[in-house]
RNA sequence: GGUCAGGUAGCUCAGUUGGUACGAGCGUCCGCCUGAAAAGCGGAAGGUCGGCGGUUCGACCCCGCCCCUGACCA
């Protein structure tokens, strides 16, 4: 189907990510597309790192900006609306380090329907007995399931639950391979581990110098405390605690460091899992012709 | 100079009337992840319990001296 491959830049936060991207978007003319879960969010700029349009050079930006701060994020919502874009477009560069997104993006990758009324039930019953009852239940009904899902884990457990009960069918508990539908191209940024940890502590600093806080307060008028997904972002859900009188102000900065360090961990678990993904030093003086040079050797479909 | 408090895991601190340190939170490392994924969940590695000597069958816990930190008094 498609004749040019998919380019994913994925890494872990503050890695470069996005700049690579559009140096890699204006070398090809190519197009950017969001892979990012916070990003989505409208509103929500300076504490998820968003490109200015000045930083964008030009170069079209897709999905970014399309979810008010009360919306629920959703993989299945982005696949939807991330696989047309990429069908549609000559070259698309994806960037982001939402894994998942990623993966919904390029991979063959089917999300069972979900049902609010299921799913606030077995949600309301976990907050009252715990995992321990739902997980027995799991266990007798979808064993294999049970068995890939760990018994302390509620959340897998609800969603296991919920799709056995809206679908009638046992609930796939592990990914599948790694085959992506397009032929495609992963660039992954590769960051010691001390260089990231600096880079996070001063790109929060940033942040915080950019104006979060009043960011964050603004978006308050907007439902971001009420919203399921958008309020739990890093950077938000901390300054969040602080408007709220939980933490000072200084509390708050330092958590959201330790917290983006924490997920940096977990982006580079999860890409480091995937072997498709070709890493490249992020400071590389010739990463964009290394780029190219992986992109013009792509895995095919 | 004196008095008091304290020196236990990388950090902050629990703890044992003397009998193998039960430690906890954070950090670190590693893993999982199919409609919240910047979320959620799990595993592991770290300690000669400030130093030296003494008492004791046995001391991190008792005694002595020393070193360090903090507060207070001079």
């Amino acid at each position: 189907m498609r004749q040019q491959p998919v380019i994913a830049v994925v890494g872990p936060t503050a890695a470069g990510k996005s700049d690579l991207a559009v140096d890699i978007a204006l070398r090809l003319g190519g197009e950017c597309v969001n892979a990012d879960s916070m990003q989505l969010y409208r509103g929500m700029d300076i504490g998820t790192a968003k490109l200015s349009l000045a930083e964008q050079r030009g170069v079209p930006h897709h999905l970014l900006d399309i979810w008010d701060v009360t919306v629920t994020a959703s993989v299945a919502e982005y696949q939807k609306l991330v696989r047309p874009l990429i069908e549609s477009l000559p070259v698309p560069v994806l960037v982001g380090g939402s894994g998942l997104y990623v993966r919904a993006a390029i991979d063959d990758l089917e999300f069972p329907g979900t049902d609010p009324e299921i799913r606030a039930r077995l949600e309301a019953e976990l907050a009252e007995t715990g995992p321990a009852p739902l997980y027995e239940r799991l266990r007798r009904e979808d064993p294999a399931a049970a068995a890939a899902i760990l018994p302390s884990n509620g959340r897998r457990i609800v969603r296991a639950l919920e799709v056995i009960e809206h679908s009638g069918r046992p609930f796939s508990a592990t990914m599948p391979s790694y085959r992506a539908v397009y032929p495609s191209v992963q660039l992954g940024l590769r960051v010691p581990r001390p260089e990231l940890d600096e880079r996070i502590e001063v790109r929060v600093r940033r942040m915080w110098a950019a104006g979060l806080v009043e960011e964050v307060r603004g978006l308050l008028g907007r439902g971001l405390a009420e919203g399921r997904t958008a309020g739990r972002a890093l950077g938000y859900a901390q300054v969040l605690r602080f408007l709220e009188g939980e933490w000072t102000e200084e509390q708050a900065l330092e958590e959201t460091v330790r917290a983006t360090r924490r997920f940096a961990r977990r982006q580079e678990s999860w890409f480091r899992r995937d072997p498709r993904v070709r890493w490249l030093p992020y400071d590389a003086p010739d990463l964009l012709e290394r780029s190219l040079a992986q992109i013009a050797r792509p895995d095919s479909a």
